[in-house]
DNA sequence: TATTGTTATACTCTATAACTATA
DNA sequence: TATAGTTATAGAGTATAACAATA
């Protein structure tokens, strides 16, 4: 694929500062970004421990970790499953559905503010093209 | 500012996306993100450690370990300053600026990639975009 | 006294390997 | 025996506070 030059690394320079933007509206949350990311994933449904280990792109022991210590600020929920006792499904506490609605919101308000320096017309399009780049990606 | 209703998470995940290819061609040199930054930083120029902190968005103790870790791994080198015997410069070994023009072409190369379903037109749309959005962002 | 960088400490994240319980 | 999830262990990253050396 032939790419302008510098695009790859504008991408991971991209990436980096919408990371660290984002960590910033989760510390505000009293979040990490990974705790966020498996709150989001839950709190408006239940959800299997292998289905957030594929979500998340994390090996089982990550996960494993990532939920108690989610669990331990009583965000999520562990449950059981009647039919096969070895499973495991993932759910949100209130207070955990009240945090990750606050942190989605805040993310949809402000990341954006990223690039508010391009014209509307630019900014539109970027929009546009984030939105079709990651319609096949997923 | 008035987004699409969708688009700062939208930002989130093809971060997600980016960070998660970039750490996979990093594992490839044997690197940590981190270390490739860094890498990547000094492979062609010294640079001070208070510059680098506030480039990588790092605390300075959280530098000096990254500095520790990748100079264990003969990297980069710790140099001296003569005028001011409190500052540190920080250069690339001849096996560092090798390591790390390698990653950073490798980026250049495969990063983009990730976007080989968009059409040539929308391509070459988003890398002006993207090249846009950074340029008064630095 | 102020500044640069390091050390100490603690927590989170993530990987691999070994294990437990269930199927 | 195979699978789901956990525990054990280790290393990396990152934050805050305390410190040493230098200016």
């Amino acid at each position: 694929m032939t790419a302008s030059p510098g695009f790859g690394n504008h991408l991971v320079y991209l990436s980096t500062l919408i990371q660290r933007r984002f960590a910033q509206i989760c510390a505000e949350h009293d979040l990490t970004t990974a705790q966020a990311q498996l709150l989001c994933l839950v709190k408006d449904q239940p959800r299997g421990m292998s289905e957030l280990s594929q979500l998340l792109g994390l090996a089982k022991p990550g996960l494993s970790g990532l939920v108690d210590r989610t669990e331990r600020r009583g965000l999520v929920q562990r449950t059981g499953c009647e039919q096969d006792r070895r499973l495991c499904t993932l759910i949100s506490t209130p207070k955990g559905k009240q945090v990750g609605d606050a942190v989605y919101a805040e993310v949809a308000e402000h990341l954006p503010d990223l690039f508010e320096h391009l014209s509307p017309t630019d900014r539109h399009a970027f929009e546009q093209l984030v939105a079709a780049a990651l319609r096949e990606e997923r």
